[in-house]
DNA sequence: CGATGGGTTGATCCGTATCAACTGAAGTGG
DNA sequence: CCACTTCAGTTGATACGGATCAACCCATCG
């Protein structure tokens, strides 16, 4: 309904509804947790069905946000945490020196801003990297439906943890990976969760820029080509910009693994 | 009363009481988070002092864990998380070769296993790097008291999201940081944890090896050794094996704000 | 039309990994 | 109790991967 589906393999185009269809004063649409197609994704994701459609109160407001916009910004009142219902967003910390750092990339029915519960404010930047819609998720409102929720509280705990644990996985990359497991990593983070969301999994568009990778992986954006090329005359990958073609997952997985010396 | 207190700013050595009194059977002591001493680092933080005090029922079983011993191991089913009461541990991950990835080092107050909520299993491993005690908090248990505290659940949850924002913090230093930022990082961030426990910032035995630092750290151990050596040379530390005096704060600082070029 | 931004590719340099030798401390066993 | 091993750490020499600097292509845009 909301996400739009993926045309027989393909990533969707960016269709840029927002230009075509001027309306800006949107009335604030709600989205019911219950029946919405990410909800085994998202937030009530592991909750029992039975609660699920109990928890009728558990609807949020969706809002667009353009291509380069940002959601939130470090530093600002925490609010809200959000859910991705469409599109890709890129988290980032801004270093003292002004440039940034990237810290990860979210997809649909991921969640946004869990970092800001710390300390009352956001810890990181949140940018849309092409035309998406979030679920806005009032952080008091979620807390207040938790007290009488064991089920919901325990839902965010686990994502939480969630997030925890994937934030490891990634140190383990940048500790003691090079260049080439790096990206094929990478690549198979990205087509793992894209083929969850119904999408083809060897067949894709980045969203990201070879810079916005590189921040991501630890490596300079010349190295982030470099590399593809190198995958592609391997026969590993069929690269055009940003359209990426897996021809030899084994292959990648096997890059990824080798991980020995 | 628990926390082992330092002698004149010097980190105590480590005692090994398991050697010299062969109790083994202590009877199952536990202590009141009401009147912990680190309660102002751990669980009840940030709760109100009158809801603390309410909640007498915030009490945790204490066992001892000795050096080299393991607390949790990765795939381990989850059943506590675990409170730092005393001593130093460190996380790790193992990869598919069978290495160890090192993804952090835990002092008193602070919480593991959280990263185990998310699919009932540790994602990681948890070792004492010296004798060590911890409270072990059962997470049923937690979770049905946090149903009845507010106060609690947030918390909890405050608890969760600033281990999300830890790890942010340390992609950053593996991501675009060279060998004497690093170390430069991981010195100030240990000096600055140690001053919060009451000890001195300025002057400290390493509970951990170079192996382990350059684990952690994104680098070898020969590299952490040289960087070392080099900060003794420059005048900014003076190194004797793992005791370590920090001379010119300011400089250590600086090395790690040069971040620029 | 030139300007701009993303991407590719080449040449060179530097930082860190790697390999290796050595020291000192601690533990082990005959 | 002393040779022996083992382990943590230091330091040197060398190799290599990726950063850096630079030139260039191409698509988009004002």
């Amino acid at each position: 309904m909301s996400l739009a589906h993926p045309s027989a393999g393909t990533a969707s185009q960016p269709l840029n509804f927002s230009k075509t269809l001027p309306i800006k004063a949107i009335p604030p649409l709600t989205t019911h947790c219950s029946n919405c197609n990410l909800r085994d994704l998202c937030l009530p994701c592991g909750m029992k069905p039975a609660d699920v459609d109990g928890l009728d109160d558990l609807h949020f407001s969706r809002t667009k946000v353009k291509a380069g916009q940002a959601l939130y910004h470090e530093g600002q009142a925490f609010r809200n945490i959000y859910a991705v219902r469409m599109g890709t967003f890129k988290s980032s910390l801004t270093l003292a020196d002004g440039r940034e750092q990237v810290s990860g990339f979210r997809m649909a029915g991921e969640l946004m801003g869990l970092d800001g519960i710390a300390n009352g404010a956001y810890a990181s930047n949140s940018t849309a990297l092409e035309d998406t819609e979030v679920c806005t998720i009032p952080y008091d409102q979620i807390s207040a439906l938790a007290t009488n929720s064991t089920d919901l509280q325990q839902a965010v705990s686990r994502l939480m943890s969630r997030e925890i644990v994937r934030e490891h996985s990634l140190m383990m990359l940048l500790g003691s990976m090079n260049a080439e497991e790096r990206l094929a990593a990478f690549l198979l983070n990205l087509s793992q969760r894209l083929k969850l969301r119904g999408y083809s999994p060897s067949e894709f568009h980045l969203r990201m820029s070879r810079a916005e990778i590189g921040s991501y992986l630890g490596m300079k954006l010349e190295t982030v080509s470099r590399t593809f090329s190198a995958f592609q005359q391997q026969g590993i990958l069929e690269v055009d910009k940003r359209h990426i073609r897996i021809l030899d997952a084994a292959a990648l997985t096997s890059v990824f693994e080798a991980r020995v010396h």
